[in-house]
DNA sequence: TCAGATGTTAAGAGCTGGTACTAAAATGGT
DNA sequence: ACCATTTTAGTACCAGCTCTTAACATCTGA
């Protein structure tokens, strides 16, 4: 027994936990048809925490995720930035990244990395996006590791003119041109026009 | 005693779990400095569910926010579909969308949404953006509901050019023109080029 | 001023979902 | 047939609660 059962189990238990990180051991035990001790076993041969401490861990990750999604910073690390010339940021494809159906990385986090490396780059206190020129090049898959590079090509009052090429391995698989308005103290003006 | 002292806490209680969701009655009662029990009171008459159940809860809210944004489907809510016609779709803005510094909507967020829903749109297997222009009109606050309709405004071959209009209280506040690339069988071909 | 309402703290039993440990069975390979 | 591994059972313990009962403390209105 001591091959064949135990790493079948080995094999499904990240599976089913993959699935429903909420399930309990308990639960797992009854759908793998073994003893709640055995589940432990496993779990600590396979370096799994316990759901309170998955639950925990998901609750934490995703906090920070949706921060770095929502709030406020760059989509990507920033690596370099010179303000009002030239910003360079990465961002490695995770899975979760991809479109399910073509396992491509989904446009609009090029864009979002392109967007807020723009903003980034801006030298003021607020700063919107205008116009916005985007050209998709080459698909992306999960593992590249992409690196953005922006630069101003152009300044005409509160308006920068700013380029953005997306490299993934030296190769352009994407190019934009943003305008970018910069709302020093006349913010309310612009946003009441 | 009953109402100045106990006010302050249900002010500050929710204020304390919202800065870090993860503290327990223990660490609350002594950051308050009031018994566990008045904590347990205080969170019961607020509604507030203990530790362990709003860890859980903002785990499956960040999966499902998650999912949401990463994986497959539309940004917003998909209202109405015509297959290579016409799409509806529309988004409540929340807090947690807009930039920290204005307080108006980040862009991407609005361009997901295009984006999007322009993907939902073609009728293929499998759909890539290809081409992206984008106007940013008025900036959008948190509270606004944002309807956004797109529009196949020509077809080449396997190419869709599509036009998407953002309108909150029937204010345009943007508006994209997609060129989109349908991949029924001939992704390979496609993905390698 | 004092009875009744409201708020605070304490104590005890019970629950879930575990950890850590020991020891007895079941099973498999040779 | 034997021995190592695997599985299961059982016990003690823990955090972080819930729910209940009960003793006080404090405030408020008549």
């Amino acid at each position: 027994m001591n091959n064949s059962k135990m790493m079948l189990r080995h094999a499904q238990l990240p599976k089913l936990l993959a699935q429903d990180p909420f399930l309990t051991d308990e639960q797992l035990a009854k759908t793998l048809g073994v003893s709640i001790q055995t589940i432990r076993l496993d779990r600590t041969r396979l370096g799994i925490p316990e759901v309170r401490e998955r639950v925990r861990l998901m609750a934490e990750s995703a906090q920070n995720k949706l921060k770095a999604i929502d709030k406020k910073d760059i989509i990507g690390e920033l690596i370099d930035l010179e303000l009002g010339k030239v910003a360079v940021s990465t961002l490695l494809v995770t899975q979760d990244m991809v479109l399910e159906k073509a396992g491509v990385l989904h446009g609009y986090f090029m864009y979002a990395m392109a967007d807020t490396l723009s903003l980034a780059l801006v030298d003021a206190e607020h700063a919107l996006t205008g116009v916005a020129n985007v050209k998709y090049k080459v698909p992306v898959r999960a593992g590249s590791k992409l690196v953005a590079r922006a630069e101003v090509a152009n300044k005409r009052g509160p308006r920068y003119f700013i380029h953005v090429f997306i490299r993934s391995n030296n190769v352009e698989v994407f190019r934009a041109k943003f305008t970018i308005v910069a709302l020093d103290d006349q913010v309310k003006e612009l946003e009441k026009a």
